[in-house]
DNA sequence: TTGTACGCGTTATCAA
DNA sequence: TTGATAACGCGTACAA
């Protein structure tokens, strides 16, 4: 169980440790015949190195920090995919860390996470408090921010263009001739809510429906939360024909919460998204939704996260993520 | 952006910096005034333990790396959660590590979490050959597998009862009257499929139906796969009236699949899956399933590895992990 | 009760 | 081209 160091390689190729690391990294001038040698030597021990070591001398870690809500919650398998296979290609490895949306877990997680030295952290649905996360910001970099404004030169951020998204699913249940059109909202604050909602709002009001408050439902971000504000909302407002929830979680629940009413997707309520996750196209009706690259969001946060260690002293623009409205089934 | 260290703390504390470390981890005699003076100085630096030179000393990392076919796939975000937090509770962090079920980046992965010296692995959905993970568990422990035989003193186990949970969906389905039943199988092989297609095969003998291979459709066990191996098996065998899924996922699919060709489910075709993911009681209608406790896998792979830290001479009996069967609307 | 000195495994600096 | 030596930040015997 003893682990091989890089002293019994040097011992192995009768060379001092420093030649065994030349011969590894290979800079620093090394004669072709000895560096075979080591290789050799190394090769045969099947010796890898100690990576905290190297990170002690080396002050990188190849590690980042991935923070977010929920793994479970069907968004985040796909951004962290996106995040692990450009990490890989790097040779970084990826920590996961839950926080459930609560303050005190984020900012425990985020201690551990500098504590642990990762090179860089990517933070999903970050709720703590500006001031809080400042401090923290002050000493740690990079950092990169899904859906949340916050200036600050060690934070570069990726949005999602929520409202337009919101404006595009609205405005296509309006195109179908809906008029009453009622909205499931997260009850997490976030900045993504407050777009979405905005969004849902400015649609109505440019197609001049007035916004009635009443017709939003706030309630978990889930499946369970989605059932729940589609029975809330159909009891308390049965004239609604169409609900754009908040994200497709959200509206697959709604879409067995109608169906448990005894209505029917399209017919008696259209139903749209936000997000396409895989599973919205398999349901049945399928749900309609607004399209983000996930994946492609965890692959740019990486990137990001590796620009910003290369250039310290750069100043880096938000990315700007597009959506797309993707027509299905239930919204007829 | 400088990192401060313990030296910075005994500084402002005016004292040594063993007197630090022991008032941190308070071992051996300490006076109750520098120990608050230190601790106080702690504070107000804000200063957290460097993990990596901790590592290097104690030869633990205080970090488990998680290694599984692909995050995105429903089954192991819970997985992923129950080891999470049972990790958490004792100051773990995980690292999290995609094969997709590629032998050689299984192994990729592995030397990676062990030159990061994590303390253990959990591996769900090992496909790497025997002998070459012999070689790497020789080298290193604790290791935890999921649904995998491997006898090796450094390797515990967590079986779930593939096999039994089988036989009961099949069971239910004989129950229900139905006496042509599928199964759409996955194409990777793994200890999971050897043992569900065994648990079909023996329910239908243990009620007197002759198990026709043709019927077993094998495709990759995602939606996707589950889609496209309905419709094959659909068009090839018109006669089926159940189809027992490898997995939920493919259950959903094939769910969709049905309703393209024109069918229904449960009228037209009853279908029942595994796992009993989330998504399986929202659909419509809801797929019955086996239940799996997912969460609890997680929490238990990560308990084992600790029991194994602190016991390392100790041997550890296999966890056995049982089944529930779960009737829903699909089955009728 | 407190401080000194060594070692963990690696890379970087400098001298040979 | 190669090797000795000093960091990196911490825990721990041992000495004071």
């Amino acid at each position: 169980m003893k682990r091989i160091t890089i002293e019994d390689v040097a011992a192995a190729a009768g060379v001092s440790r420093q030649t065994v690391s030349r011969a590894m990294n290979d800079k620093g001038e090394i004669s072709p015949e000895t560096k075979e040698r080591v290789l050799k030597a190394i090769q045969d021990l099947g010796y890898q190195p100690n990576r905290l070591a190297q990170g002690m001398v080396t002050q990188r870690t190849k590690t980042v920090g991935l923070v977010m809500p929920d793994i479970t919650n069907l968004f985040f398998p796909e951004v962290s995919r996106g995040v692990q296979d450009a990490s890989r290609l790097h040779d970084y490895n990826v920590l996961l860390c839950n926080t459930d949306d609560r303050p005190e877990e984020e900012i425990r997680v985020l201690h551990s996470l500098a504590a642990q030295r990762v090179d860089g952290i990517f933070m999903i649905g970050s709720v703590a408090d500006d001031p809080t996360l400042t401090r923290f910001a002050d000493s740690y970099s990079p950092i990169v921010m899904l859906n949340r404004f916050f200036a600050h030169p060690n934070v570069s951020l990726i949005i999602v263009d929520n409202e337009r998204g919101a404006f595009l699913a609205v405005e296509h249940l309006i195109a179908q001739g809906h008029r009453t059109i009622g909205m499931l909202a997260a009850s997490i604050f976030s900045r993504s809510l407050v777009r979405r909602v905005r969004g849902y709002e400015e649609a109505l009001k440019h197609y001049g429906i007035a916004v009635d408050r009443r017709l939003i439902v706030g309630e978990t971000p889930i499946l369970q939360g989605g059932y729940n504000a589609m029975q809330e909302l159909m009891r308390a407002h049965p004239e609604v024909t169409a609900v754009f929830t908040y994200n497709d979680l959200m509206g697959l629940g709604a879409m067995r919460a109608v169906r448990d009413l005894g209505k029917r997707v399209p017919e008696d309520i259209a139903l749209i998204g936000f997000d396409n996750i895989g599973m919205a196209s398999m349901a049945t009706p399928s749900l309609s939704s607004i399209h983000v690259d996930k994946y492609a969001i965890g692959q740019k946060a990486m990137n990001r996260i590796l620009d910003m260690l290369d250039r310290p002293d750069d100043s880096f623009a938000t990315i700007e993520v597009g959506v797309e409205l993707i027509q299905r089934e239930s919204t007829g």
